[in-house]
DNA sequence: CTCCTTATTGCAATATATTGCAATAAGGAG
DNA sequence: CTCCTTATTGCAATATATTGCAATAAGGAG
């Protein structure tokens, strides 16, 4: 591919290796639509090898994310997430029980987000906004729980 | 304390309890002025209570951050802080960079996000909404570096 | 290609956080 | 106050994430 060539020599460039763990976790993570546990990416990544090791999966996510290539999220209870960048680069809102995210497509909320860092002079990636909250699942069943 | 007798009729009036373990983890929050982790939490309830437990500590934390009492901040590879809500519960932008925190007052975000959150059928507490983004400092220092 | 340096991996140990479940206790009813 | 329902607690087990370190392998030098 191409553009692991590019980005082998930005990593060569920083001192860094392009390995063949990194190639198949990006390649992973390209096959997520939505924002993936490191759980969902470690199973994909095992489909082509076998001895792949979730810590390694956690440590390249952390590098890639340093490195500006992915986004990680984190909400509440559940597990963090991780998205590939440079996609649509719209706001997610994450459920904190149980993960779920669901697109904020509303035009009226991304111009809500803009205006609110400019007033306040921060630069705002509206990419890596994530509104914590219940999905309806969750909600339905702490309102069970409780009766 | 008169404070926590009203809180105790409010949460009476949902169902829930005001117990010992409660207030002991409460009144640990008002001492703390910078968020404090559920390690930092514990110890100081344990002054009160030696029998404290650290699943009780994070059991009533996320209690008290779904009754919007107090906010969660997840940040990165740290481990999570919590902080008592100064009551009005405003949403925050924080800078990624240095941390700094901004209180966004416009009436627009807070209803942008509350509508968002109720088109996708998500309860979202606005207190715990928070804005990664960088601030007006480390914008600057992020060009001075650059050159 | 072979040799060499050292970034990266994989395992085991550890840190951080949540869940299942029986025991306890908050608080309403009498 | 006593009785009763059930929310909450505390323990143990489990899930999620990171760290230490020896083994491995990326990739530059010859």
């Amino acid at each position: 591919m191409s553009c692991h060539k590019l980005l082998q020599t930005a990593m060569r460039e920083r001192g860094f290796r392009m390995t063949r763990q990194r190639r198949l976790v990006l390649d992973a993570m390209h096959k997520f639509r939505h924002p993936a546990t490191a759980a969902e990416i470690l199973h994909s990544v095992c489909a082509s090898d076998p001895r792949a090791d979730i810590t390694t999966v956690y440590r390249t996510l952390n590098f890639l994310e340093g490195f500006g290539l992915i986004s990680a999220y984190g909400a509440g209870n559940a597990s963090r997430r991780f998205e590939h960048n440079g996609g649509d680069g719209s706001p997610h809102l994450i459920c904190r029980q149980c993960g779920k995210t669901s697109e904020i497509a509303q035009t009226g909320f991304k111009n809500a987000v803009a205006n609110a860092g400019r007033t306040n002079g921060y630069d705002v990636q509206l990419s890596s906004v994530v509104i914590p909250g219940l999905c309806p699942a969750c909600q339905r069943k702490r309102t069970k729980n409780k009766s």
